[in-house]
DNA sequence: ACCGTGACTCTGC
DNA sequence: TGCAGAGCCACGG
């Protein structure tokens, strides 16, 4: 079965898809649940290629550290703290997130 | 095919 | 707490 680079990328947005708001999600955690363990930087190619108007919630996915690291410059990165901000996720600095008390673990 | 780059992660100092 | 190194997947020159 050859899947395809849109077959995976559309894994990995349905797994995006799938982190309640108020929660986050690492980029490594969405690889793994995505079937893809250690294609991390995969993932953020996936989201990268997101349209702004997508319905997908790849503000809620951080990288490891719990760190927002859109690049700067973007309003995106601006966006992504304002939403996680709006749905009740705290921040312990201007970019960084408490992934202990927010990271979200499906069941 | 080689090499640089990136919305990554883990380990060690 | 912070930074460097190495490993990771994929793309583009």
């Amino acid at each position: 079965m050859n899947r395809t680079n849109k077959d995976i990328d559309q894994r990995i947005w349905q797994v995006v898809m799938l982190i309640p708001a108020g929660r986050v999600a690492t980029y490594g955690d969405v690889a793994r649940y995505a079937g893809l363990p250690g294609a991390a930087r995969r993932v953020g190619r996936a989201l990268r290629g997101l349209p702004e108007d997508t319905g997908i919630p790849w503000h809620r996915v951080i990288n490891a550290q719990g760190k927002l690291v859109v690049p700067g410059g973007s309003a995106a990165r601006d966006r992504q703290r304002e939403r996680l901000a709006s749905e009740g996720v705290c921040f312990r600095s201007a970019a960084t997130v408490s992934l202990r008390q927010f990271r979200w673990h499906p069941e």
